[in-house]
RNA sequence: GGGGCUAUGGUGAAGAGGUUAUCACAGCGCUCUGUGGCAGCGCGGUCACGGGUUCGAUUCCCGUUAGCCCCCCCA
C-alpha cells in the first residue's frame, strides 16, 4: 500500500526559510530603518554575495574566527579563490574605492540590508546565513560621527519596540599607541600563562585583546589586574574618545565603559563598541557591534580616509521583538469582500468582476477552485470579510449578483453593474471594525 | 573544536516490549452548484536513518543524521 515516496530534500544546516507568517517583522524592521536611517542621510546600497576571498583576509584579519574557521570559500574553475561574505564592511569599502565613491561629498553614508554567511555552530538567533543592517560612514574621523551611528543604533533599537540591552563601548586605540599596549598586555599575560585557558595561550601570541573578553575562569581572573588601554592611549585617541563620550552624555545615550571590550575584527581602531542584551533578556547574543576603522580603506589599497559603522543582526532583532512581545502591525489590511462563485459562467466573470474591484481599491478575495458554496463561505468567513458576494447561474443570467452582509446575513440582489459602487458605498457608511484577526494572529504569535 | 536535550501524520501532543499507534487542529476528497461561527464521512504516519538486544522493537541499547540549546566566537 504504501507507495515509494521519494526522500525530502532538506534545507542545508543553518540555513532558514523566512516563512509568509515572519515577513510582517521584516517589514516592520524595514520599514523603521527606512524612516530613521534614511531620514539621517544613509542610502541603501548592495554588494554582491560574493567576493574576492583575499578582501576579507586583507581587512577582517586571518588570525580571527571569521576568517580562521567560518568562512565560506570556494574555487573557481578559473582557480579564482572566492569568498561568501561574512560581514559588510570590507565589501562596502571595496564598492566605495572601485566605484569611485571618493569623489562625492565626504563623509560617504551607506548602508545595507543584506545576508551574510558564516560557518559556525547553528543555535539561539546565530544562523549561517543571517541577515545584517550595516551602516558605514566613510570619509569623517570626527568625534560626531561616532557618537551619530551609536545614537542611531540606540534610536532604531528604540523605535523598534526594544529596551533591554546594554551599550557597552571602549576604544582600542590606534596604530600610534595600540602596540605600547599590547607589549604591555603581552607581559601581562606572560606572567600568569599558567592561568590562562589553551585558547588564550594561542592568543598570547597571535591576538593578545581577545584575552580580556575570555569567559573561562582561570582568564578572568588573570584579567583582573590587566592594563586598560584608556590609559595608554595617545594625546589624540583619549581626546577623540573623551568626545565621543561627551557627544553621548548631551544626546543622553546611556553607555557602559568596559574597558576590556574589545572586536573581533582586526580592522577597528579607536571607539569600539556593543549593544548586548541586558540581564533581564534570556538571550545573551550581541544585537549591534561596530566601531572606528580608519585604516582599512588605506588597507585596502585606498588613500588615508577615516571612517566608522556598525552592523545588526536582523534575526536577532527578530528574536528579541518576539521574547518582548513588541506588538507588529498587520501585514496588510484584510479583505473586504470575498467573491463566491458557483459553475462555470460565474466562473467565467468572475475574473473581470475581480478586477474591477481590483481598480476600485477594494481589497476582494476568492477562491475560484473551489465548488460548493458551504466551504466558500467558510473560507469568507475565515478571512473575516464584510461582504460575500454570490455569484451563481442565476445571477449570472440576470446580470445580477447577491451581497451578503457577514455579519447579519443578511442578502440583497444588486444589479452586476452597481456592485463595485454599492459596495464602496456601504464600506463607507460603516467603516469596518472589530479587532476580531487581529486577536488571531496574536495567538499564533504566542505560539512561537 | 567541546558539551546538553530532543526526534511519533502538515502542526501540537499522548502512548505501550506483542497483532487496527491514539487525540486535537490544519490540509485534501466526497456527501454537495445554492448559504459561513464544532454538519457528516473518508484520505494522509514504513513512530528520523543504520545496527544491536529479544521469539518479537516504533518502545530498551549503540551509532548516524537533523533540530534546539550551551561553551567558544560573533551580528
Amino acid at each position: 500500500m504504501s507507495k515509494n515516496k521519494a526522500k525530502q530534500v532538506q534545507s542545508v544546516r543553518g540555513m532558514h526559510d523566512i516563512l509568509p507568517e515572519d515577513q510582517k517583522y521584516w517589514r516592520y524592521i524595514q520599514k523603521k530603518i527606512e524612516a530613521l536611517i534614511e531620514y539621517y542621510g544613509f542610502e541603501r546600497f548592495s554588494t554582491p554575495i560574493l567576493e574576492q576571498a583575499e578582501l576579507f583576509t586583507r581587512s577582517v584579519g586571518e588570525t580571527t574566527d571569521i576568517i580562521a574557521k567560518e568562512i565560506y570559500t570556494l574555487k573557481t574553475k578559473g582557480g579564482d579563490v572566492l569568498a561568501l561574505r561574512p560581514e559588510g564592511t570590507a565589501p562596502t569599502v571595496r564598492a566605495y574605492l572601485e566605484n569611485g565613491m571618493h569623489v562625492k561629498p565626504h563623509p560617504v553614508k551607506l548602508y545595507y540590508l543584506d545576508s551574510m554567511f558564516r560557518h559556525d555552530e547553528p543555535q539561539a538567533g546565530r544562523y549561517r546565513q543571517f541577515h545584517q543592517l550595516g551602516l558605514e560612514t566613510i570619509g569623517d574621523g570626527s568625534e560626531a560621527v561616532d557618537a551619530e551611528l551609536i545614537f542611531l543604533a540606540n534610536k532604531l533599537l528604540e523605535s523598534i519596540g526594544l529596551d533591554n540591552y546594554n551599550v557597552q563601548i571602549n576604544s582600542i586605540g590606534d596604530q600610534n599607541c595600540r602596540p605600547a599596549y599590547i607589549k604591555a598586555l603581552r607581559d601581562y599575560f606572560r606572567n600568569r600563562s599558567k592561568n590562562l585557558c589553551a585558547n588564550c595561550k594561542v592568543r598570547l601570541k597571535e591576538n593578545v585583546l581577545r584575552i580580556l573578553d575570555c569567559k573561562e575562569e582561570g582568564c578572568k581572573e588573570a584579567a583582573k589586574e590587566a592594563p586598560q588601554m584608556v590609559d595608554f592611549l595617545d594625546e589624540h585617541c583619549r581626546l577623540h574618545f573623551k568626545h565621543v563620550l561627551e557627544f553621548l552624555d548631551e544626546a543622553k545615550v546611556p553607555y557602559i565603559l568596559n574597558p576590556y571590550l574589545a572586536r573581533g575584527l582586526d580592522y577597528y581602531t579607536r571607539t569600539v563598541f556593543e549593544f548586548v542584551p541586558d540581564e533581564n533578556a534570556s538571550s545573551q547574543s550581541t544585537l549591534i557591534a561596530g566601531g572606528r576603522y580608519d585604516r582599512l580603506i588605506e588597507q585596502l589599497g585606498g588613500s588615508k580616509t577615516p571612517a566608522a559603522g556598525w552592523a545588526m543582526g536582523v534575526e536577532r532583532i527578530i528574536l528579541a521583538m518576539k521574547e518582548k512581545q513588541v506588538h507588529v502591525p498587520d501585514s496588510g489590511p484584510k479583505p473586504k469582500v470575498f467573491l463566491v462563485q458557483l459553475g462555470e459562467a460565474p466562473k467565467r466573470k468572475a475574473l473581470p468582476l475581480f478586477e474591477s474591484f481590483r481598480k476600485a481599491g477594494i481589497d476582494a478575495k476568492s477562491s475560484l477552485g473551489r465548488d460548493s458554496i458551504k466551504s466558500q463561505l467558510r473560507i469568507a468567513h475565515r478571512l473575516g470579510v464584510r461582504f460575500a458576494l454570490i455569484f451563481g447561474q442565476k445571477e449570472a443570467l440576470d446580470s445580477t449578483i447577491i451581497l451578503r452582509e457577514m455579519d447579519t446575513g443578511v442578502q440583497e440582489t444588486i444589479l452586476l453593474d452597481r456592485i463595485v459602487d454599492e459596495v464602496k458605498k456601504r464600506l463607507k457608511d460603516k467603516p469596518i471594525a472589530g479587532p476580531l484577526p487581529a486577536m488571531a494572529e496574536e495567538d499564533a504569535l504566542a505560539k512561537h
